[in-house]
DNA sequence: GTGACTAGGTAGTGGTGCTACCTTGTCCGC
DNA sequence: GCGGACAAGGTAGCACCACTACCTAGTCAC
């Protein structure tokens, strides 16, 4: 769930781990603290679905880089179709007809 | 949420967990083993969202018939409500513009 | 030079869903 | 009449995931 909406962070563009959790804030889901995300970044790279650099930070400590790899970008659109299948099912079911 | 979808299927009138499971599977949430759904079904009952009581089998064992108590009638709709913008957030984050 | 802030990471814990297995009951086919 | 299939409920143990708490390191302001 949260490996998908970084993926989906990062698919705006090539970011760093302090800004994806402000880019996630932004979108409504919560402050994600670095004790939660950085596990997820690092799952998600050796999983091949990001790929990462580190450049000097400006101003500051030394930045890791994230961008999404080839097969992160088709994981993500797959992930995507089958969130809203899953979604409109859940949908349906809380519902009370 | 295996949980919140249990009292979408209760919502739809009282069950036993056998039944259950085939209006989860119907709702297109996959087949769910009796392993995963009793547990929940416990939690549930511990909770005070869902009130039980045992009843002879109609041609086969006797079955536990869980109903929704108003604790989890409003925990639902809450619940109903907190999905409907997480799922909103989740779906524009996972949705690359 | 101390604190605030940025940036990344690790350790340990709790909840949740899964597989595997067990028990009881009825019905059907051989 | 016996074994297997199926309905129905349950427990035990495992793995993953997100969380809290904590740690390290760099820069800047006071």
């Amino acid at each position: 769930m949260l490996d998908l909406c970084v993926l989906g962070a990062l698919a705006r563009g090539e970011s760093y781990g302090y800004e994806i959790a402000q880019r996630l804030e932004a979108g409504g889901l919560g402050s994600i603290a670095g004790g939660t995300l950085y596990p997820a970044l690092l799952r998600l790279e050796r999983l091949g679905l990001v790929v990462a650099d580190w450049r000097a930070g400006d101003g500051g400590p030394a930045r890791k880089y994230y961008r999404l790899s080839p097969d992160g970008t088709t994981a993500l659109s797959s992930a995507a179709a089958d969130w809203a299948v899953f979604v409109d099912n859940v949908t349906a079911m809380m519902e009370v007809p």
